[in-house]
DNA sequence: CTGCTTCCATACGCTTCAGTATGGGGGTTA
DNA sequence: TAACCCCCATACTGAAGCGTATGGAAGCAG
């Protein structure tokens, strides 16, 4: 019908959709509303376009969720990379480590999301080796002040259910956000309850 | 068409439904698959009865959740009034709550389920009254224990997050199962750092 | 026996979304 | 300019699920 309205453009200088902007769309969606909001016609809708182009890019949905998600783990294995890189000493990394998680939103909403859903075949896989790998560098640098091999996993743990817990209990707005004093005053107890005071 | 199979019975003495009945089987699917899952179709199914049946009880879908959400937020603080009934010293009364929150496996999942999607209309509120209500009950045995409100609601904070994450790490299976040795090493170091090592 | 209420079965229309089929516009290449 | 390929639009089919309408069986009241 109408063709004069189709020079629309997102982003000023792309005319055509890639596959990476159909994954950073949908880990965007994923993030704002969670796994199971992730169709493609709502999310077609909310790129300006249609079915026809995504099932081009994409044989289906269950494709463009892994590749999504793969994307998603790659930039978080890169995080941890990188924030091992930085040598300090153990108690500076972990304090640092904690601190910086009170960031990079987008992130922690998409982990948060994902976790709704442990048992699909395509998340749970992800999700558990996203975790793993988190808690295992938390358990060194523990390892690295002192504790034994299964004291620095417990403690690892408990530090790690204590950010995801949080990160449920800001989702149900019981618990301060970041901003408020108190979210730092609430850090700063974590950090000196399970880390400095180290025995 | 055949109307000789309808004497179907799945409990031997029940022949009609209550609401009680679809609540509790809405409440089992939910701990089970989650609360997208909650559809009237399957959970008739399930039921080994029809769609004309939960119409007579119900208005509709939303109905039942907010009728089965009522049940298990009354079943919860009915929980939490027992624990504070019993009076011991505030120390014994919070490991104890923490041991306890290691069974009612069902009242968890429903949590869990209930965690994922905190930003719907008629859960949000559920979730947040109960949330609250356990928090409060933490930090009330801390300001016991000699702390002060803010302290002590920080300390519960850590606790409850610790729980919550650690629920959500379960599902995930990267961490130990109650049943496991290292599951009760854990709760145990758990106990030891944040609440036994009061200053 | 009649009539009324309770509880459920069956059949229908409506909506949303997955996936397919097909065609066309626009740029590139020869 | 003619052929071709990339990218997308449009128009289907089919599966699920919500909610509605209506009828029927079983029990109880009178």
């Amino acid at each position: 019908m109408i063709k004069a309205a189709t020079a629309r453009k997102t982003t000023p200088d792309r005319v055509s959709l890639t596959p990476e902007d159909w994954e950073k769309a949908a880990l965007s969606l994923i993030a704002d509303k969670g796994v199971a909001a992730l169709a493609v016609e709502p999310l077609a809708r909310s790129l300006q376009i249609t079915k026809g182009s995504f099932y081009w890019h994409f044989p289906g949905r269950d494709e463009l969720l892994s590749s999504a998600l793969k994307r998603w783990e790659q930039q978080d294995a890169d995080h941890l990379e990188r924030s091992l890189a930085a040598d300090e000493n153990p108690a500076e990394r972990l304090a640092r480590f904690v601190w910086r998680t009170t960031r990079q939103t987008l992130t922690h909403r998409v982990y948060l999301a994902l976790c709704a859903l442990p048992d699909d075949a395509r998340i749970g896989p992800v999700l558990k080796r996203v975790t793993a790998r988190r808690i295992q560098y938390l358990a060194a640098a523990f390892e690295e002040l002192g504790l034994d091999t299964e004291a620095a996993r417990r403690r690892a743990t408990l530090v790690y259910s204590g950010y995801v817990g949080y990160l449920q209990l800001q989702a149900q707005k019981v618990v301060p956000e970041r901003g408020d004093p108190a979210f730092d005053a609430y850090v700063e107890h974590v950090i000196e309850s399970l880390i400095t005071s180290m025995p």
